[in-house]
DNA sequence: TTGATATCATTTGCGTGCAAACGATTTTTC
DNA sequence: GAAAAATCGTTTGCACGCAAATGATATCAA
């Protein structure tokens, strides 16, 4: 389908196809994007996935929450938050207890040892940021910053 | 540690902890960035995912490469690239045969199945792309491609 | 009250994504 | 040419991430 005038490649070239380039894409980029971040992270915090961290850091910013509850702070369904915490419990960072009022809901907290951790680890995490920005300028960190909240 | 003087909070207020908020973390909303990205592709795209689709525009792109270079060209490691030919090898999209003059080398291509998926879905990928910067102007949508281009 | 709904958590299945170890082949070096 | 090193691919193990199905408990409505 529409594809005999080819006279004006460049003005009036098919759409469809030929100007598609993969790696202009936004996804694609924010794909690659995201997995330099998370080797910047893994080279700074070798015991802590993502994940694992955000739960943690979370956890201090709200005090203690059912599971599924910080499970939407942090942007993880269900089952993702289930083995993220389960992981978190078996070091002992975290400690779980049920609700007293509703008994499905599984508490989380931080323990002394959890607290500790993300104690130590948040200047690491300043420094992860900061090096995951490094190829920017301050001014166009603060942009991207801002514009990847907003498709976020 | 630093834990005594509270009196000038905001002013000289320990730099290691209390400014530290998870969701101004450039990993955090690039976590979810993506995340919101994939549930596009996925509204838009059932059948496939954003990284196989990337390997069959790729290889559409590139023509016939080896497993490992096209995993390259999509920034999939060897053990990642391979579960996703595996895939498309199963679903008739792409062929797999031995390199002549390197019998290490397993080149990778596609069928005329494979060509014609691509094909049908450039326009929407044209539009996920779309729906994804749909919260920016166009000129914010170029600025984060170009900045998030740079920290990929 | 009870029956219909909704919510919380769990489980299973599938698809990335990476590290590490491995075998098979080149390529390099001596 | 033979030993050493590099490259290509495979496999295993672990950690997200999501859909869908399930069970347990709460809440709502008739």
């Amino acid at each position: 389908m529409s594809g005999e005038d080819n006279i004006l490649k460049l003005v009036d070239a098919e759409p469809d196809d030929e100007g598609y380039r993969l790696h202009d894409q936004v996804g694609f980029i924010l794909r690659k994007a995201h997995q330099r971040h998370v080797a910047i992270f893994a080279a700074h915090i070798g015991d802590l996935t993502p994940p694992q961290f955000a739960a943690l850091a979370r956890l201090r910013e709200a005090g203690e929450t059912s599971q599924n509850q910080l499970g939407a702070l942090v942007a993880m369904d269900a089952a993702t938050i289930k083995g993220v915490i389960d992981r978190l419990k078996a070091r002992g960072l975290v400690a779980l207890s049920r609700h007293a009022g509703d008994r499905r809901r599984l508490m989380v907290s931080l323990t002394p040892e959890g607290r500790a951790a993300v104690e130590r680890l948040v200047p690491l995490a300043r420094a992860i940021t900061a090096e995951t920005l490094a190829p920017l300028t301050a001014r166009e960190a603060e942009t991207l910053t801002r514009l990847l909240a907003k498709i976020a």
